[in-house]
DNA sequence: CGCCATGGTCAGATTTTCCTTACCACGTCA
DNA sequence: TGACGTGGTAAGGAAAATCTGACCATGGCG
């Protein structure tokens, strides 16, 4: 919908064309939560991913799984172990964004 | 919905908890961009933010604006002139937070 | 065989968000 | 008088996001 002009246009249009793209990718209830919780270790199995961010259903859980992985956000890895194992990890892209969703989270630790 | 643990909470329940709040607050299709639309300049009629914000319609830009002024991110100026002028500009409190949105959207420059 | 745990999927309902269209109040200018 | 520009509001509905509850495949264990 939105035309997405060169990044050099210092319009909302333009230039907020890279935010438009970030919140659709990370945007929503669960994803930038997810993020978060991933990247406090290597890597974390579904279940406990579940437990982990508290609230988040089946549903959403897989299918925001299967949309961060699609924006090479998210690394799925599974084992030949019974029964399957499954374990999420961030990817290096995802990884610095981390930095970014930790200084939004101190914001609203200190203005909300 | 969520119980908002301590902010010491090392679960996303709880540290998330904080991200949460910036979601309620800023989150959705239009905040942002009229965060940093308005970031551009010390204030912005009415009008001038429509035309800015691509795409953005006069429902959603009167009830985001009023949403993000009761959040303490924008505020309203009255003009007593005629016609009308009304202004908006962010708070001290917001423009603490235009950086990050800068870093957000290089990032999704960088990674998008 | 029957039950368990893991890591999901699916259909349908509900909730939330967003859009469309029409309209309004104010004062001013012709 | 009536049309105009500014800054909106209101009702209704469409679309998107999210939730609910049921279900499934796998192999291991008793």
């Amino acid at each position: 919908m939105s035309p997405c002009l060169s990044s050099a246009d210092p319009s909302v249009t333009g230039s907020g064309c890279a935010l438009r793209r970030v919140l659709d990718a990370v945007g929503g209830k669960w994803k930038i939560l997810l993020i978060v919780a991933l990247s406090q270790t290597d890597e974390l199995r579904y279940g406990e991913l579940r437990k982990l961010v508290y609230g988040i259903t089946n549903t959403m859980l897989a299918s925001s799984l299967k949309e961060l992985e699609a924006d090479g956000l998210v690394m799925r890895t599974q084992y030949a172990e019974m029964p399957v194992r499954v374990e999420y990890s961030l990817t290096d892209r995802a990884r610095t964004l981390v930095p970014i969703l930790m200084e939004l989270k101190d914001w609203g630790e200190k203005n909300l």
